[in-house]
DNA sequence: AACAGGAAATGAACATTGTTCAAGCTCCAT
DNA sequence: ATGGAGCTTGAACAATGTTCATTTCCTGTT
């Protein structure tokens, strides 16, 4: 009866992606892991070499599950019929603003993870991840009568979602009351609809194009 | 001929951010402070409380003295003449870019040590120092001729600079080759141009106002 | 059924760290 | 000179990440 090691290590992300959420990357700790998993601190060394690959594991986890709930609220309005690019880019925000609200402990220790991560060299997976999201972003301006290529519509897509998390990120180091919450969301409002106005009129790429560094 | 308690506050915050910007958060250490200051574990004690203190007076000074390179840059501008808001905005971002690029290590640190602080009540002194910064940006836009009443202006100079900050922080999670910095100005730029081209129009706020949650 | 071999689990042990505090020390006003 | 207030010290404690020799457990073989 006892687990298999998958089971077990799934057991072990639970409580791992509790931990962080309660009380942040220093509330991960081997010793409370193995106790509420019912096993011994050198098992979890079995399982994970370390704890930043445990910490590593569960941001996964929270990426993927934040990739399949913006295509989901994308799948939402595509079945309602709304082409609306604002609208999209707003419910995509929405469901951002969401999922870090429901996420409070542990969406600051997906953050302070990717950047401590600045030090080693290339790509990864949780590269590839963050890619996923800035690439629905790009569909969805794709949609757009915008007169943008390919490479402009890119970068249009990571300068919006990286302000989008900027916003959000910026308003939620204070507590999570509802002035805070009106405040991002007005302040993504004004965003996206200043965004959509600047491309629509086809001249946001005039100065940068002739003044680049 | 030793030193007097204030400057062996300064040393110690020296070697502080030294210390944070070498290896960040994790590299702050009681041990190290104290014998690259020359002094015992518990002085460093007598002079700060815990290591938290520490770390928030570096940051202090970190913002303390970004908000006087924004300053000086817009102090800059206005010797030189310049009145164009997309060209003060941007010269505020580039400062800002600037500065992130200087301190690489301790940078990162301050963002994490600001959204670790989250569940702790109330405002203080290091939600002054930020609002500061708020306010340069708010005067620079006070400056164009959009027609933004006080509370649109502050709330459309938030938007604006916590976006910057955004892009900012997502493009430096990798290290600093000119790629990265190359793409981070090309957001920049994007974004700048994008705003003061919304705002322009007067219409940016047209929809946030009926649509508000 | 008995046994051998290897895989997995264990938890004691070590190193590193933040933090405390009793004991000594310094130095200045009296 | 001396009293004492404050400073300094560094040993000691507790919490933590990590390792590894030992034990336990299972599985296939005879």
């Amino acid at each position: 009866m006892a687990l298999d090691k998958e089971e077990m290590t799934e057991k072990v992300l639970a409580i791992a992606e509790a931990l962080l959420n309660e009380g942040g990357a220093d509330n991960l700790k081997a010793r409370s892991i193995a106790e509420q998993a019912g096993i011994s601190v050198g098992s979890v060394y079995n399982l994970f070499a370390d704890l930043d690959e445990v910490h590593r594991a569960v941001n996964m986890r929270l990426l993927d599950r934040l990739g399949a709930t913006g295509l989901a609220a994308m799948a939402d309005l595509e079945r309602q019929g709304v082409t609306d690019v604002r609208h999209r880019i707003l419910a995509m925000a929405a469901a951002y603003v969401r999922f870090v609200e429901a996420h409070p402990g542990s969406w600051p220790a997906v953050l302070a993870f990717n950047r401590r991560r600045a030090t080693r060299p290339g790509p990864d997976a949780y590269d590839a991840l963050l890619d996923a999201l800035f690439d629905i972003v790009a569909g969805v301006l794709k949609a757009g009568d915008f007169d943008l290529d390919d490479d402009r519509r890119a970068l249009a897509a990571r300068t919006l979602w990286s302000s989008v998390h900027g916003i959000v990120t910026s308003g939620y180091v204070a507590n999570s009351n509802s002035r805070q919450a009106e405040e991002i969301w007005r302040q993504v409002e004004l965003l996206v609809g200043v965004f959509v106005k600047g491309l629509e009129r086809g001249g946001a790429f005039a100065h940068a194009e002739t003044k680049s560094a």
